[in-house]
DNA sequence: AAAGAAGCTTAATATAGATTAAGACTTTAT
DNA sequence: ATAAAGTCTTAATCTATATTAAGCTTCTTT
């Protein structure tokens, strides 16, 4: 198992040493997870926090006319997880899929307790993680409630250059609020300016 | 100063020990707002995290067209900031205001950052403090892309339910992210269910 | 007590975005 | 290699929500 990604995700933040490493590396477990497959299903409790090594995921949910919405995506050198489920330990009402074939390190509820317990760094890591990304979900909130459609497309775009060229216009659309075809009539008016 | 609303607050999590009180208690300033007094304007810097011992408060965002978008409400016992201005240092983009008269204790960022270093519950209880919030802005996002106006408005009733009698229908539907108006329509709706 | 400001509602009209349906194209699985 | 599944687009129609404007009521300030 090379950790190399992980621990190089952490050290850019604060560097572990030694022992930290060690400790890290005993809490991870790597598994490589097929295109569709899921790591989490609606009625599930989250039992991991997942680092993505390589590849792509998408988290959304299922509404009772049984159409997907997408609450966030993630890649290389992201977390992903129902934080929700994780910490309460009741059932989540969210699945997570690989978009692609990927690899990740999981780290079970257990196991991150007994890092944050022994080794603050990671107490502090996680704290500044969750802030980021609070921080981020609340400019997406921001953006829904005071933009149209197509000022969310356009800063999605804007956002996730990467992702852009490798999720389809059907994930984007569920990712943004809206239909796919209305999605296309934003991009050919896009197109047309 | 009377410590008790924060320092209850606290224990309710993890008891606090009288060493913890007392870092706790030399951090905070306490600070009496008047009714649409403002404690944070758009091109501040966010210099304090702010426990709400009385009162209520909107953090909001002018767009380009000077209309106002209310991304939080916030009331006794709940805490109110710009997490991306404070912990970034750059200028913040929102306004914070009173909507009725309070009281408040701040805590300011160098404060806060030698609790979070010498008393490592602190770090704790403001990870799990930023996770919640986490998890509620989720739910938020989820409602946002899946779910109508009316539904929204029936659930931020049934989820806020001491905020519904405190707060003016002008300032829901800003966070609802409708116009007063449509509001209007939809509580007629409602009544006539 | 009076004046002004803010809040709530109604209604007519306009627009953003959804729905339905269909056809062409591309990717995935057998 | 082929069938099946998923993707993208277009267009017609429908619906949710915005806009504008007006009138009435309730707070807030002097």
């Amino acid at each position: 198992m090379n950790t190399q990604p992980i621990i190089k995700h952490f050290s850019t933040y604060l560097p572990l040493n030694q022992q930290e490493i060690a400790a890290l590396e005993s809490a991870i477990i790597e598994r490589n997870i097929k295109r569709k497959q899921f790591i989490l299903q609606e009625g599930d409790i989250c039992k991991h926090y997942t680092f993505i090594v390589q590849g792509c995921f998408k988290m959304y949910k299922v509404d009772n006319y049984g159409n997907e919405h997408n609450l966030q995506f993630s890649t290389e050198d992201g977390w992903i997880g129902d934080l929700g489920s994780f910490y309460s330990e009741k059932k989540s009402e969210l699945y997570i899929e690989a978009l692609e074939p990927s690899i990740i390190f999981q780290i079970a509820k257990p196991d991150l307790l007994h890092l944050f317990t022994n080794h603050p760094k990671f107490n502090i890591k996680f704290r500044v993680l969750v802030e980021n990304a609070f921080i981020q979900l609340q400019k997406r909130i921001l953006q829904n409630i005071s933009s149209t459609a197509e000022e969310r497309y356009v800063d999605f775009i804007a956002n996730h250059p990467g992702l852009f060229n490798r999720i389809s216009n059907v994930q984007i659309a569920s990712y943004l609020g809206i239909t796919p075809e209305f999605l296309s009539k934003i991009r050919k008016e896009l197109a047309s300016k």
